[in-house]
DNA sequence: CTGAAAGCGCTTACAG
DNA sequence: CTGAAAGCGCTTACAG
């Protein structure tokens, strides 16, 4: 058995049998154009010709063209997601999944859909990526900022229809939303620092987005309270993947002089510190304490469970969407203020074996 | 300060000032189906014109309106999404990540964008689901049946696009490509037999998409091989998300003659069973074997690292969309094989405690 | 309240 | 090789 689909032209043809504007205003004895009122929930139609059309509708199964209505329109009704990405990796972030169900709640309520584009980086004016910035096919688009978005901030902000970023764009005029990743990063290290550990080593990326920097100023600004500076040994870097902060982990735990405490800037790479210390027989949070970054799912499910910084992914998508709707609406929207994040202590942070 | 987005005319308006092809034309001193010629690569043109054309173009940074270009050629590239749920948690999968990863991949090669629709459960006629469905939006549509997609096959088989499930869509000629669910449960079922298990407990959902009925009759199978047959009071029910299966394992675990093994047919429900366990005091896998199913990255992250039957997300999603752009080019495409499980035995199951 | 006409910005035969 | 004309299927002033 083969499948084929029966195409009524000779190019694959969406749209198929359905009647025309036209041929519903010719079966109800009406001109498009009073058809096209009744379609629009316009007034100015009497209640007998705006019967006698819905029945014509609702026989023939009319759905009007999408198409030919964002021609004359100029409004799509989609919305552009865009994250540029460099490693596969990282489009299999569990975060990321949060942004879009908060975007796509948001998007609902307006009947708005979301048309997924991706980049691999570098970002390039002949990539798909951009032609879609350029194209009128969007009213509007977030960009998450999963990369530095810096490199084509041009091409943001001279794209025709209006767009959020979620993330910072620095220096730029593009509108962004971001969570605390400052104030996240600090509360974790203090909380390290309380638990009486010293040696506190780190996990970034690379490429990283903004909001690293960010997480690591933070991570500096606790230690500096406590007199601290960060060894710049104990500095790793992963690129997201929970095997990569394995890895990392295991250059931090072989060092001469290891960390008693690990900060990795995002869950996955903590998970992989977990099993690192696990691999190597060190009990958590006894020999090892591990703190991460998002509280994605995986978080509360490991054994011992992750303390981590709590970031509202769902929160940012909804918030930048509805920051893009007001752009759309052409209201002045103010700038939504940071989003909070919020520390979890869970199961693995507590008092380095030293004593406190 | 407030963010606004200066729009050229009274409604957002998409594509800004940019130039439409009859002024590239003019500017060109050409007609504008010469100029239509040169970009859409079309033969017949002297270099000198093509030249004279491209540098207009270029000069002015003209991009064609796509909105103009799909009424006239009635092809958008657009593909659409479709993914019915319940629940958000089910929303939640990286399951779900993968497949997007994987039909993405393949749309990419074609140069298609990805149209992202859900919906809640019920979905009826009136729903953004369907009206997606019969509109003229997109060239095809892959539907993820999360859902048993049998309620609203109907509108999926008369619908004008061609249109292919990731899933069973049994009793209905929609082409489907799915993972095999019922060899994968055979598989684990098996292997917790040999290990010497009697008493396996099974968590499924409730609504549950036919993939999940395909894994329950594998377990029959395997058990029924070993003469047993499954204790319909180790049969539990959760929502695919970690905490209801935590709950349902809790319900399995308290019963006068639990069982020495859980069967969770999701990996997120399996890692609820960890936590159950390990909140109980009972030592994974001494006390308890655990088996998932998908094999996100989750699983093997989790200590101990998940025994779980995995199951190609990433290849269901390229086969289903490789498979729609067979049925949008007109060829007859055979039905993809089954996309094969695999039992990937790690830390979670081990003989039960009685002995085998 | 209703309709004729023009327009949205492309592409597609067809004639030259 | 090039262009005039019609058409894709709607919506939008405008006149009646």
């Amino acid at each position: 058995m083969f499948y084929t689909w029966a195409s009524e032209g000779p190019a694959p043809m969406a749209g198929g049998s359905m009647p025309t504007i036209d041929e519903i205003a010719r079966l109800a004895h009406v001109s498009p154009a009073t058809v096209s009122k009744v379609l629009n929930n316009r007034p100015y139609v009497s209640s007998a010709t705006r019967a006698r059309i819905e029945r014509v509708i609702a026989e023939t199964g009319f759905v009007p063209s999408q198409r030919a209505r964002w021609l004359s329109t100029r409004r799509s009704f989609i919305l552009g997601l865009l994250v540029p990405y460099t490693s596969d990796q990282l489009f299999a972030d569990p975060h990321l999944l949060e942004i879009m169900r908060g975007i796509e709640a948001e998007a609902n309520t307006r009947e708005y859909n979301l048309l997924l584009s991706t980049a691999r980086a570098p970002i390039d004016a002949a990539s798909a990526f951009t032609r879609l910035l350029r194209s009128d096919v969007i009213d509007g688009a977030i960009v998450v900022e999963t990369l530095d978005v810096q490199p084509f901030a041009a091409a943001l902000a001279q794209q025709p229809a209006p767009c959020v970023v979620i993330g910072y764009a620095r220096d730029s005029d593009i509108p962004a939303v971001h969570a605390d990743d400052y104030g996240g990063a600090l509360a974790a290290t203090r909380h390290l620092l309380a638990l009486g550990h010293r040696r506190v080593g780190a996990i970034s990326s690379s490429p990283r987005p903004y909001a690293l920097d960010e997480r690591l100023r933070g991570m500096r600004a606790a230690l500096g309270e406590a007199g601290l500076a960060l060894d710049e040994a104990l500095l790793a870097t992963g690129d997201f993947s929970p095997e990569s902060g394995e890895a990392a982990a295991h250059g931090l735990l072989g060092l001469p002089d290891p960390p008693s405490a690990i900060f990795a800037f995002n869950d996955r790479m903590a998970s992989g510190v977990a099993r690192a210390a696990w691999t190597r027989g060190l009990s958590v949070p006894d020999d090892l304490s591990i703190v991460g970054f998002d509280d994605i799912a995986l978080a509360s499910m490991l054994t011992p469970p992750l303390t981590t910084v709590r970031q509202p992914g769902y929160g940012l998508g909804q918030a930048a969407a509805a920051l893009l709707f007001g752009l759309l609406d052409g209201v002045a929207v103010p700038p939504p203020a940071t989003l909070a994040t919020e520390l979890i202590v869970r199961g693995t942070t507590g008092p380095p074996k030293g004593g406190g």
